[in-house]
DNA sequence: GGATAAACGAGACGGTACGTCCTGTCTTCTA
DNA sequence: TAGAAGACAGGACGTACCGTCTCGTTTATCC
């Protein structure tokens, strides 16, 4: 399976027949996000979203490939409003996007069924894909844009080389991020301000901490 | 939903009739994770894995109270074998514990089991409680050990109080857990040696690295 | 497609598991007949029938093909109260089974559903056999009766051979039922007992009829 | 539902705007029998037949109602060839007219659709109007014509009244054209020279045959 | 000859039914 | 009483057609 909203129909006319409706798009991501709220994962059904939407099963089929591909962008759009203000440190950038992260995390829809695509995509490249372009990336800007500050800052030393650089960014994003889904998710325990500092602190100054010398 | 398995009949007699077949047991389990490798959580059934198990689904039903149960106690035993021989060095000790998580999460039936059941948890309090029982504490004895290895070796400061030696337990459970699984299962790339050490030096000397004063 | 009725598990056990119900079988044919009139043979659908039957799709599906093999069914037992009274002379007896025909076709279950399944059958093979032995035969069997008392009567002659009788035998129902159907769905007129009269002096006289020689 | 075909617009001005092709009638009613011999009449649809002809479904809907009225006015072209040549006598004439209606009957596209839609009738006056005006008085012109020869020839005596003309004439014509139509469609055996002339000799002669007085 | 108006192709749309699959419970017989 | 077998009610699946609609385009007639 697979997603079937990007592709334009690649006929000789591009338009022939009647064009499909955009406020069906729309009441159908915002309809998916309600059922996730109400029923969650793995009670949400198409036909439930499609009722809700106000719009036919057919209609849904024709946008979307299954459950996995709607549930991924009904969520994804909700991770463009991710930004980084400068917070003037680097310990407290990497709280302000913890927070970001958390924030997310604990929205009903997000909570639900970020883990449920992720399980999904064990087994479907194609949806791996799909999230990693919708969701991952859009949270990786942010590491990176942490990161560059920092460095203009003085705080962290630039790296050697692009490839260290590239490598160095991916090992920060799955501590942070796979930290915060731990804890939000696994450990089911509130990622609040403190647990960010604690957080922070240990990614800045290791385990040994600031006690030591 | 919950599961049956840990209640004996608790009747005036405790035992009337024909017992339950305690091969049985062993068989369904074995049947689910064959099913988990071949099919992936979301298409495995029930109805197949009591036909693989050589079982009446009744059987199956009389000991589980349905997917989520059965699957986290046919993945809950690969957990058991979980240990972390002492590795000379904090270090070493965290890339230890680093690959055996790994090596865990990289066997199919875990890969495409783990995630699912923890969106499950989202939803339902006494499935989150029995992960946490039969798999995630499995996993943190390995964190406190080697933390209690590296505070004898003098690598690490004794904590002040016993709350704080929990919570900062918590903090790098989910922080190393979290990041093998975010790695492992998100960003889809190996869980190696060379990832291992990175991890490990991040954690112990914090995001300036070694370079820094 | 076929129907599964007739067909027992032919396992080395005749009997295993839950026996299937014969209350829902009863049930299911009822509620067919009830659709019929209610909504006609086009309109006829298995989930309504289920419904009004009070019976889940699969028990339904469990037991036949589809809508034809169903319908058949529901529609032969009807059949089954033929039967033809002596009434003392040939021109009675054809009387009398014209007026049964015609009271069958009348109903209005019968009505909507026996040319459907008849168009149907012109491309199934198996159902046209369903067909003749659950209706066809049962009306034919009223024909070679009123023949052999017409000959004990002394009203008409013996056959010669076997063969011949057979051929006679076809071609006098194919008439009588041929006309009955004809008049009561094509034309759409009433068969009572004044064209019952017509039709058996047709049959018996001749288009001469009765003033000529 | 109704057919729309004879209906011209009948607006102030006749005629305006682009007049609808001809040619699509006649493609729409050939893909139709073409769809008829395919598919038989259940698994006939409409956008099939739309594709078929190399027309859009707007275009089919336009000028018919439904299957029913396509598939009516589709078939009754065929009958439009029907005509009796004269044979020379009654009997002969009775076997022309019955081999026939029998031609016509065996074609695919009129076996599998005329008692469908004569089973749609028996709930649809209209339809049922329809089939008679398109169909079934073709035939019975047949009949009447073959009487006036025989009465002409003195084979057949004149009726005392025009009431009984017609009576008559609808007795003959139901026992010719059902006995064929059940012999073809529900007995499934060859309607031939030789059961056509049984059938001639029954109708002429009546059940006792030409052996008796 | 430009405006008008309907027919036309294409295909999206809301809706209904399909026939299959799975769930979790039940009923029967056997061990 | 457990267990194997399998029927059962219920509900979701993803597909196929239905008959309608909304586009952009074509082909006539009328002014």
């Amino acid at each position: 399976m697979q997603s079937r909203t990007p592709q334009g129909p690649p006929g000789p006319h591009p338009r022939a027949g009647r064009p499909r409706s955009a406020a069906a798009d729309a009441a159908i991501l915002g309809a998916t996000r309600d059922a996730l709220v109400d029923l969650g994962w793995s009670k949400l059904t198409l036909g439930d979203v499609a009722t809700r939407a106000g719009v036919a099963k057919t209609t849904l089929y024709r946008r979307w490939a299954g459950k996995n591909e709607l549930v991924v962008d009904a969520v994804a759009v909700l991770f463009d409003e991710l930004e980084l203000p400068d917070r003037g440190s680097l310990t407290a950038d990497v709280v302000g996007v913890v927070l970001q992260f958390a924030a997310l995390l604990e929205r009903p829809e997000t909570k639900t069924a970020l883990m449920a695509v992720v399980a999904e995509a064990t087994r479907d490249d194609s949806l791996r894909l799909r999230i990693r372009t919708a969701i991952v990336d859009r949270q990786k800007c942010l590491v990176i844009l942490g990161r560059e500050r920092a460095q203009a800052r003085g705080e962290l030393p630039y790296e050697d080389s692009p490839e260290a650089a590239a490598r160095n960014a991916d090992m920060i994003f799955d501590v942070i991020a796979g930290a915060v889904v731990h804890r939000a998710l696994v450990s089911a325990e509130p990622v609040d301000e403190e647990w960010a500092r604690g957080l922070a602190g240990l990614l800045v100054t290791g385990l040994g901490g600031p006690s030591r010398g």
